[in-house]
DNA sequence: CTCTCACATCAACAGCACTTGATGGATCTT
DNA sequence: AAGATCCATCAAGTGCTGTTGATGTGAGAG
């Protein structure tokens, strides 16, 4: 999931959708990214669980998955909780 | 910085850092790698501003930069915000 | 049925990030 | 001063990841 958000491609993607729902179509066009490229990256991170997609006759719309980012606020909370704590001396 | 979180050598280092600071060589032992590698990966997390370092005789400590977890968190909570936005009707 | 459009997938190439082993610099010990 | 220890850096080799252009698939229009 990390590896999905460490591409300044797919980050362009996340911020657009962090508007909202939108097609394909809309983005590759708002993206300016060519739609085998932009395709690529949709699907990384819908791996990741970043994102779910919705199928409407011939276009698929994607939207951000709360949950996953949710997670990884979980995650980063807990990292900093007691990372304030001395070192006990080493090495010694 | 998120290039930087994106290696699951660096996460074991940011796991073992979210206990508090510590010296390189006791993540050497800890983690189990070679030191070069170690070094290598420290510093790229202290590139990207993930940690801060502290030389004491010819020891050098390590620890999380809670700032920096902050940002990430900020960040991650402003794409929540108003993701469920449905989508507009594109194409027609 | 056929054609077109939206999107996914594939194969080949290119580039970059990671690993490894060796070397360098700084500090401490004796 | 000489040796040892801790850590950083370097150069070379390797594998993974992203890009590109072509092809495949499925739905709608005519």
């Amino acid at each position: 999931m990390l590896k999905a958000l460490a591409d300044p491609c797919r980050l362009q993607v996340l911020e657009a959708l962090s508007g909202g729902e939108r097609c394909v179509c809309d983005l590759t066009g708002e993206l300016g990214l060519a739609q085998s490229r932009l395709s690529f990256h949709l699907r990384v991170l819908r791996d990741a669980g970043l994102l779910s997609d919705r199928h409407s006759g011939r276009w698929v719309y994607y939207r951000l998955r709360p949950e996953a980012l949710q997670a990884l606020q979980g995650w980063l909370a807990a990292l900093q909780r007691h990372c304030g704590a001395p070192a006990d001396p080493c090495c010694d």
